[in-house]
RNA sequence: GCCCCCAUGGUGUAGCGGUUAGCACGCAGGCCUUUCACGCCUGUAGCACGGGUUCGAUUCCCGUUGGGGGUACCA
């Protein structure tokens, strides 16, 4: 039971968000009634309406709540067309009596069905991972299930390579999903099914018509949508209507129609018969029964077209969402030549997946003025597509940088060192990871500051030559020799520190004079961890031959 | 060409008619300091333009410009 001032925090959320919903439109009713129910049911019940709520803001479609039934549910009542549409059959969703009735025995939960359809034709790119993670955010973040995809039906470009990659790369990300994969290819019998069932219905035909007679036609009718003559052979396409216009209502960009008589009469299938795109994705959200496509907003032109098929088929379309586009830092669409464009290629770069989720989240998508760290539970828990941004955003590795520097420092050490290992392969790193943690941004800027200590100095003339040649660096070299030889063992960074400190007045030199040349011998570079921790890990023999090894050279 | 979308500093964003336009990255300077980082402080820089609507527009409407997407027997 939730004490009384979380209900009734929770109990003002839902009303506020019924009001919002009521604002939607003029044709929206909410279900007062479960309204005041919802007070005095369990955690997990209020849980689960406040994300259902969430859940349909922005859709055409709304929910209440039925206390009645145990678990988390939901009670559809259309608006403009009926809910055992919008939800068929199978997911069990029955439509409510209009006005209101909330009888508990004929409503079942609305589950937000959401689905990623990588094509393998490359590695999974950052754009479309940030898809992949909207639409699992949104799964996840309702209670819904997510469909995984395989769109490989470009036998040309599609390798199984490149699907393993993508499944890598996912599991990477930490993005499971509760359907799939389903492999487009194995459903060709469908989509050829649905292709000659538009034809004996006589909403397609055959045309040999292709792209320079569909031009011709443009410019010989001012524009209009081509519509071609039925041949016994050619591409199959579908009929467009004159008159009317077809409406895409997005969740993101709101309302637009398009003139159908704009509209080309479609091509479905090629002359072979085997479907294009647009057919196959319709054909397989339909039977999959997505309730939402959130993809990316280089679709958006094309939903008219996908919406015109779903009418040809009889079958409810889904609501969607199209997402901003993401660039690269020269303004162009985001491609192979902006360096780190993939997830393995981040990977490989040493970022870590907690930062690499966080700001592919926040890549189109805001929660407030200030708050920019994410859980994963918490990004799942905010996430909404009405926050999403209508504008295209460029893909910045410096914020991801940063954001993977805080990330770093936030591990603890023994995760960060059995993510060091894996990264570089090697073992026993965990001293130098306790005094390299707070320098390094990325996994990859481990190695270059740690790794003289594995695998000796490393060998930078100038830096030799800068701090090694001079006359008063061998002498402070050997005042150094002298004080750390009489120390006992074993060495820490404040015994060390100790005996160090007194170098430099001894020999009136500024500390930087001493430490530098001292560093420089013992790593070979100018850039390495605090002086006293490098010097306490390397111990007393390493140290000393190092020291000693420099004097006599 | 035609259709559609978008528009807050260099970048990502907050804002949803009245704010000194907020935050973060970056950049500049400073502090800290044995190097490099981290951290802290300060600063730099923005509502694309022009018309409306309004007592009042960054915010609403129209246009222009700019950017992007679509226009394939690609996905």
């Amino acid at each position: 039971m939730q004490d009384d001032a979380d209900g009734a925090e929770l109990r003002a959320g839902v009303q506020g968000d019924l009001q919002r919903l009521q604002r939607l439109g003029p044709d929206l009713r909410v279900l007062g009634g479960a309204v005041e129910q919802v007070h005095g049911v369990d955690d997990e019940r209020l849980h689960d309406v406040g994300l259902l709520h969430r859940l349909v803001e922005g859709s055409d479609f709304l929910v209440g709540v039925d206390p009645r039934l145990p678990g988390p549910r939901g009670l559809v009542e259309d608006l403009d067309r009926p809910a055992a549409a919008l939800f068929p059959s199978g997911h069990g969703v029955r439509r409510a009596a209009r006005g209101g009735d909330v009888g508990a025995d004929q409503h079942r939960m609305v589950i937000m069905r959401v689905r990623f359809p990588p094509s393998p034709t490359g590695a999974l790119h950052i754009g479309n991972a940030r898809t992949a993670l909207y639409n699992w955010l949104l799964a996840r973040g309702s209670g819904g299930q997510l469909v995984l995809r395989i769109e490989d039906t470009d036998r040309e470009r599609s390798t199984p390579e490149n699907v393993d990659l993508i499944f890598e790369s996912l599991e990477w990300l930490g993005i499971d999903y509760d359907e799939g994969p389903i492999y487009q290819s194995q459903n060709a019998e469908r989509h050829a099914g649905v292709v000659q069932q538009l034809l004996d219905e006589g909403k397609a035909y055959r045309t040999t018509a292709g792209p320079d007679v569909v031009k011709a036609y443009k410019e010989a009718n001012d524009n209009r949508g081509f519509r071609g003559q039925e041949e016994s052979e050619g591409a199959i396409r579908l009929r467009m209507p004159d008159e009317g216009v077809t409406v895409v209502n997005d969740i993101i960009r709101g309302e637009t129609a398009f003139e159908n008589v704009l509209l080309d009469d479609l091509v479905i299938a090629r002359a072979d018969g085997t479907p294009v795109y647009h057919l196959a994705v319709v054909v397989d959200d339909s039977d999959a029964q997505i309730t939402h496509v959130v993809r990316g907003a280089d679709h958006y032109s094309n939903t008219p077209k996908h919406l015109r098929i779903y009418d040809a088929l009889g079958a409810t379309p889904p609501t969607y969402a199209h997402l901003p586009l993401l660039h690269g830092t020269d303004g162009k669409k985001l491609s192979k030549r902006h360096g780190a464009a993939s997830v393995s290629d981040l990977r490989n770069s040493g970022y870590l997946r907690e930062a690499v989720v966080n700001y592919l989240a926040l890549l189109g998508w805001g929660y407030d003025d200030k708050t920019e760290f994410f859980t994963v539970e918490e990004l799942q828990r905010n996430f909404s597509l009405e926050r999403v941004s209508k504008n295209p955003a460029v893909f910045d590795e410096l914020k991801l940088r940063h954001m993977n520097g805080r990330y770093v420092r936030e591990l603890s050490v023994e995760d960060l060192t059995a993510r060091l290992e894996e990264f570089t392969g090697r073992e026993g790193l965990k001293p130098a990871v306790e005094i390299t943690q707070e320098k390094i941004s990325t996994l990859a800027e481990f190695w270059p500051l740690a790794g003289s200590f594995y695998d000796g100095p490393s060998d930078d003339p100038k830096a030799r030559e800068k701090f090694l040649e001079p006359p008063e660096s061998r002498t402070a070299l050997e005042q150094v020799r002298a004080a750390l030889d009489g120390l006992p063992e074993p060495w820490s960074a404040s015994s060390v520190e100790e005996a160090l400190r007194v170098v430099p007045e001894a020999l009136g030199m500024k500390p930087k004079a001493v430490y530098q040349p001292l560093r420089v011998t013992l790593t070979g570079t100018t850039v390495s961890p605090g002086i006293f921790d490098t010097v306490a890990l390397l111990g007393r023999e390493e140290t000393l031959k190092r020291v000693g090894r420099s004097l006599e050279a």
